[in-house]
DNA sequence: AGCACA
């Protein structure tokens, strides 16, 4: 029989993830685990709310069950705001998967009314105050880099991802690639330390951050970056 | 600790 390690929860193609660290605004947090953990597969959506009630959790909704196997699995207690994320199968169906399959049937009002309520004065406020806002958590990513390949998850019926780390290693580029047009790439993400590149190896190259989570976000964001047409980058967390 | 999606 085979060990349920988060709780007694069934899998389910959406995470719930707790002990999130309050103080990052909501669309920040959305945008962060978005590019955290489509690393796993693909997304259909982000939710958070900053509710007395819902604050400090968060449900990262998957494409597919594995994938998010896998983030539960892996990702566990990773370091996220300095905080550990908490990461369980999330209890129910979202609503975004049963709009999908069909099954979605809008609730029925209760008083939980009166705090969406409140959410969306938040909302409001906190739009205002950080100039714009994008609609969806996949909606912008990186300050718009020419040629942005498509995000393609890995197939996710290959081995699981190494663990992450503060190292990139990236595979699949042009022999003609230089230190300096990497160096250009990932610079523009926060944490960036340096590339290295061996000579007797071309086509691949490792890219230091300063910590896991800096180096994720930056991989979310370049995975699948062209340098050439035919060259979209591989990028995977170092073995160490 | 706390399981939502308007």
């Amino acid at each position: 029989m085979v060990a349920m390690l988060s709780g007694d929860i069934p899998p389910n193609q959406t995470i719930y993830i707790k002990n999130l660290n309050e103080k990052v605004k909501k669309e920040e947090l959305k945008r962060s685990l978005y590019a955290l953990f489509s690393q796993y597969g693909r997304i259909l959506d982000v939710v958070a709310l900053k509710t007395p009630k819902l604050r400090g959790q968060a449900w990262v909704v998957f494409t597919e069950v594995t994938a998010a196997s896998n983030a539960v699995r892996q990702m566990q207690n990773f370091p996220f705001y300095d905080k550990p994320l908490r990461i369980q199968y999330a209890k129910t169906k979202s609503d975004c998967v049963a709009k999908e399959d069909g099954t979605y049937v809008p609730r029925e009002k209760k008083k939980k009314q009166e705090e969406k309520a409140a959410e969306k004065k938040r909302r409001a406020e906190e739009a205002q105050q950080s100039g714009s806002a994008s609609s969806g958590p996949g909606a912008q990513t990186n300050g718009g880099l020419p040629g942005q390949a498509s995000r393609q998850g890995r197939g996710s019926s290959q081995e699981p991802a190494a663990a992450p780390n503060n190292i990139l290693f990236i595979q699949n580029l042009p022999h003609e690639t230089t230190s300096m047009m990497l160096q250009i790439l990932f610079q523009q993400y926060p944490g960036f330390r340096e590339v290295r590149m061996i000579e007797a190896k071309p086509g691949i190259a490792f890219v230091e951050f300063g910590d896991d989570m800096q180096a994720s976000i930056a991989m979310q964001a370049l995975q699948g970056f062209k340098i050439t047409p035919q060259n979209p980058m591989a990028i995977t967390y170092a073995k160490k």
